[in-house]
DNA sequence: CTGTATCCGAGAGGATACTG
DNA sequence: CAGTATCCTCTCGGATACAG
């Protein structure tokens, strides 16, 4: 690192930016949320379909998150049924390249993964 | 999504490839680590100074995960005192636009987001 | 110096039921 | 349909002490 990230004052509690962007898209689901917005507008019940596994508390609050960093935009239909839409702001597109690359490097390298796990494991029993 | 990743049968318990690479560099700490690894081999103590606030539990598990997936190399040199040295592999490698890129991302928005998420505070209240 | 071993708290995340 | 409201579990991560 040395004097690589000279002025970093404005990171206030990160020490490094890689750990700020962390905060934004971390956890369990936040980016593989953003990665199903990727290819545009989805209702609430569309995104629990895709993000297998969570649960509707688990998508409000994540959702609430990327929209309060201003990741993702919410469009309330004040209908009955109400409707509410979820896309990606112009800033959260420019996190596309990211999580595009996280999904190909999924894709490409999942099995070497799963294999280095296992050899790892067998090497330690 | 539709029928963009249709032969997915080795993601295995990952229901889409995002997934998968959060699991390999996901948490808190491990992208960090290997954004402190990209110029260079370091020590165990060296890591610890540079990743702020960790722990040397913290240290220790994450860098274990890492090596199990094949992204770290630990080279231990039998002295006294001890030395330990930890390096990314040609695999962990593969992972440095990743990185890099959430580096930029990082320095170039992160002011923007501490803003949107000041609004979405006021805006809440 | 480079770790383990415990112990502990906070919060992430899950299950279920209920509501406008 | 799109959420809240509870309640609960369990893992992540921190503090501290000890060891080779």
């Amino acid at each position: 690192m040395n004097e690589k990230e000279s002025n970093l004052a404005f990171l206030g509690r990160y020490s490094c930016p890689v750990e700020a962007t962390v905060d934004v898209i971390g956890g369990k689901w936040k980016s593989v949320i953003v990665y199903h917005l990727l290819d545009g507008t989805k209702r609430f019940n569309e995104l629990k379909r895709l993000n297998k596994g969570i649960t509707q508390r688990m998508l409000t609050l994540q959702l609430r998150e990327l929209e309060a960093s201003g990741i993702v935009h919410r469009e309330i239909y004040r209908q009955i049924p109400p409707k509410v839409e979820y896309s990606l702001t112009e800033f959260g597109r420019s996190l596309e390249p990211l999580i595009l690359f996280m999904r190909n490097w999924g894709l490409e390298n999942m099995e070497k993964v799963l294999e280095n796990r296992e050899k790892h494991e067998t090497n330690q029993s």
